[in-house]
DNA sequence: CGATTTTGACCTGCGC
DNA sequence: GCGCAGGTCAAAATCG
């Protein structure tokens, strides 16, 4: 997996987190034209980024996000990428190349770029991959509960406390994975402030980056939803953020003020990065428009190819098609792409 | 003192 | 089967 991940930094046509993604903001990935995202950022950040912070003032219905994701995620022939459909990490790039979504580190990979595995999986609906993780989460539990029996049981004087005693998971039993979708945004910042609280479960150093990758958890009981915090290894002042599954509950920024939806200036909210994505493809133009009038201190690009418009890019790629359908599902069916 | 962060170990999936 | 890398766990440390 080294070689193929060495492999792929040095420009295959593989899909990893790091290269993949810078290379899909720098315009470099399919003999880009260089007007990627990182290059739009460097030459003009401020007319390039959207400032979400307007966008979090002018939004105001956080219901709607949350519905377009269930919705989205309740249509299995849409979002058969973005749920994983019981598929391991590495698999969710077999699925990405297929239909396209948010690849197994949360990038929203180019479907049509990538070799079609055909046997790839149909994922589950949301709902079902709530469900599942509950009970994975209860299997988690029983196997955590039944290790612990085991080391009290096992008598042990605490010598092999560090090793983990683990009940084997069913063969055929996959993890399942919410759906996820990820933006960068431009800050010093690593953790911004979304409106909902995070609990960090750990960090991982990233092959061929120097900044690590922090995990976070929503630590509202019985919400599942987990996010990924890196930075670019290209250019450090962005951070990419992936976030999986959906917030079972409002956001306590929410509740707290209802006037103001946020009350801090790098506040950005994951359903809001969605729907403005949404919107963005259904007034395309209006993506660039909007940049021209950020002023935030947090500028977030979301994971879109930077062609004028991402709804030529699909009509002049129909390979790609996928790609954004699994991000976007119900653009999709109610545009007219075939 | 509870919540959160840190961090090393462990688990899992995948490619070879 | 082995090694690698991503992801997660959980004990210890730290914070408020």
């Amino acid at each position: 997996m080294a070689g193929e991940n060495r492999e792929m930094y040095e420009g295959g046509g593989g899909f990893q987190f790091h290269d993949d993604f810078s290379s899909f903001f720098t315009g470099q990935r399919n003999g880009g034209s260089g007007s990627g995202m990182l290059d739009m950022l460097k030459e003009d950040p401020a007319t390039s980024f959207m400032g979400f912070n307007e966008f979090l003032v002018g939004t105001g219905d956080y219901g709607v996000l949350p519905r377009s994701l269930e919705l989205s995620c309740c249509s299995p022939e849409n979002f058969s990428g973005l749920g994983d459909g019981g598929k391991g990490m590495g698999e969710v790039e077999v699925e990405t190349k297929c239909v396209g979504g948010v690849n197994s580190n949360g990038v929203i990979s180019g479907g049509g770029l990538t070799p079609v595995t055909p046997n790839s999986s149909v994922s589950s609906s949301s709902t079902e991959a709530a469900g599942e993780e509950d009970s994975v989460r209860c299997k988690k539990n029983d196997h955590q509960q039944s290790e612990k029996g085991l080391e009290i049981g096992g008598g042990d004087d605490g010598t092999d406390k560090s090793k983990k005693v683990t009940k084997p998971r069913r063969k055929g039993e996959k993890r399942q994975r919410e759906p996820r979708f990820a933006f960068m945004t431009k800050s010093e910042v690593d953790h911004l402030e979304d409106g909902y609280r995070w609990r960090k479960y750990g960090q991982k150093a990233v092959k061929n980056s120097p900044y690590p990758r922090s995990y976070y958890r929503c630590t509202t009981q019985k919400c599942s939803v987990k996010k990924r915090v890196e930075r670019s290894y290209q250019d450090p002042t962005i951070v990419i953020t992936t976030y999986e599954g959906q917030h079972t509950h409002q956001s306590p920024a929410t509740l707290r003020s209802s006037s103001h939806i946020l009350s801090s200036p790098n506040t950005i909210h994951p359903s809001f990065a969605h729907e403005f994505m949404m919107r963005q493809m259904q007034q395309p133009m209006a993506f660039h428009h909007a940049n021209v009038n950020a002023a935030a201190n947090v500028n977030t690009t979301m994971y879109l190819q930077s062609l004028t418009s991402p709804l030529q890019q699909l009509q002049q790629l129909p390979a790609d098609y996928g790609l954004l359908q699994d991000i976007l599902p119900n653009f999709m069916e109610s545009s007219q792409l075939p």
